[in-house]
DNA sequence: CGCACAGACCAAATTATATTCGGACTTCGT
DNA sequence: ACGAAGTCCGAATATAATTTGGTCTGTGCG
């Protein structure tokens, strides 16, 4: 099956440092040809070691300056519901990305909105009001920092699995 | 200055749903020339409206099956080094995303470990020892959906921005 | 051992895309 | 109406993506 090597999982790094890198420059960089950079792109893709590629914009270029991360507990009886719920919240439009936890909260949602005051109606109307929702907490987003822009070319991921602790 | 008009807005909501979409088939999508919105993107990204573009790799298969939200509490005094804090912490390899939060939490963090092992280590070591730090709360991830994904074609982000709700 | 096979790789040819460039069109101010 | 500025397009060019065929390597088995 798709066991990772060494050159493949340059090649993820690199595309999630520049997810619009070309292939060309990628290849070079992990050295290998084009060619087979190619299809390691293409085999990492299949196999779901690549789940796929996203721009990070300015949420407020886009008219949407007020971000926010929202706490969510459930009522004990509709645990069961979480996923029809979670299913529900990820397709609405202001909602960035949708944690499910384990811990006090079930889930946190990070959405973007074009106000304070939209926000509220927000939670208000489309998290809150669900019937399964025992309890929402939002907090708002003052900065948001990618890992990923900050890493050096010198920290591989590698280094980060050799590093296990010890369980003693 | 840059303001973004309607074309501008699709451009950019159609790379963050396919951040490796070739310019040509986005110029289709989006209904102008190919060097036209080769022009337009750079315009976007030149004023920042574009970010960044990263994949979203399967960070199990990367041999990091463990994440978490990590929320950091600092001390009061300490309030004035937060930008130090993350910034150190930002370039820290298993570090994913951190979120500045308005209310309790000072911020949440959101890391990838090798196992839980490491998960602990990593909180012990990397973020509670620092000085600074009051308290922190480690909630693990059990599943992560990305908006962007799961949108239609039909939901754009400008009907968001005009569903402004009043401030009664 | 030596052969047949599978897998991974590369280089060159081909196809497609990205990018540049010049000119046409619109808008706006005078 | 005129000219300047800005935006756009289409065609030409540069560059990249993709396909193809063949080489190399390691493996299993006769």
């Amino acid at each position: 099956m798709g066991t990772i090597d060494e050159i493949d999982e340059r090649i993820v790094w690199e595309l999630c440092r520049e997810g619009r890198l070309p292939n060309k420059e990628l290849a070079e960089r992990v050295g290998i040809a084009p060619s087979t950079c190619l299809m390691r792109v293409r085999a990492l893709q299949a196999s779901g070691a690549l789940r796929s590629f996203h721009a990070q914009p300015d949420w407020a270029s886009m008219g949407l300056p007020i971000e926010a991360i929202v706490a969510v507990r459930l009522k004990a009886q509709a645990r069961a519901q979480i996923k029809t719920y979670a299913q529900r919240v990820i397709t609405l439009p202001n909602v960035l990305n949708v944690f499910f936890l384990g811990g006090a909260d079930d889930f946190l949602i990070h959405v973007a909105c074009s106000s304070t005051g939209q926000l509220r109606d927000f939670v208000a109307t489309e998290l809150s009001l669900d019937s399964s929702v025992a309890s929402t907490q939002t907090n708002i987003i003052f900065d948001h920092l990618i890992g990923v822009e900050h890493m050096d070319e010198g920290s591989t991921w590698g280094r980060i699995r050799d590093a296990v602790p010890g369980e003693h």
